[in-house]
DNA sequence: AACATATGTGAATAATTGCTGACTAATCGA
DNA sequence: TCGATTAGTCAGCAATTATTCACATATGTT
């Protein structure tokens, strides 16, 4: 469901612009449009509008309007639908590794060679 | 560093027919151009061709060629690149929700209503 | 050998998309 | 109020891309 969705949020990522946009609003916490746009060389301020006007309707940013600055910062939503796209994506491929790592481990004990991992 | 292989895959996932085409053979482990091809009734076997030499090229499937069959599969590998753009560009939202969280926590504490709470 | 099947490639076309320049709207400072 | 600042929108152009048709290659069948 939400095919729609989904196609705006990967469309929006598709283009290297749009997601050097993200990656700078998500180094500092918010940016101006402005701020934004005085970062890219090669990109005039209005293609940074268009391209903002994109990620936010995407659902990737959200404009927080104040006086006539409108700042923009990132929102995790979104992206969580192509995380799991990729991931049920790769369901059988994890199966087929978790089933190797678990024989594998078992060999291991067999071996007597244990041990033991944790991640924080 | 690898940005124009990091392009490629972007690129690749933004088009609706190529997710499609990867959601089939990951749903079947491995399927033929032409298996592909008979699923689709609005495209072409042509434009599944192109699609699919473009997923190829982008590392998201792999061909094996066998007689005069070529059959796909999905590679995780190329994937990876997609997730880590995406959780490193939420890193700071993570920070800030898992600093409110320890604050929360701690905030509880003081006043004694502690609670526990676990996730499946 | 002749023909059918499976699939890729190249040229041409149509649709989409990104970029710029000009214009508009809102706000601030003098 | 007038000019400067911040930022979005619209029209048009250039580049990219998706699709199809025709053709090429490899293999299997009769």
């Amino acid at each position: 469901m939400n095919r729609s969705e989904s196609d705006a949020v990967f469309a929006a990522l598709a283009d290297p612009t749009r997601r050097a946009i993200l990656s700078l609003i998500g180094e500092h916490r918010e940016l101006t449009a402005g701020e934004i746009a005085a970062r890219f060389d090669n990109v005039g301020r209005t293609a940074i509008s268009s391209h903002l006007r994109i990620l936010r309707l995407a659902g990737l940013i959200t404009e927080r309007r104040d006086k006539q600055f409108r700042h923009y910062s990132v929102t995790s939503s979104s992206a969580d639908a192509v995380v799991k796209f990729l991931t049920s994506l790769y369901q059988n491929s994890l199966d087929d590794l978790a089933t190797a790592v678990r024989q594998a481990s078992m060999d291991a004990k067999a071996l007597g060679a244990v041990s033991e991992e944790r991640s924080a």
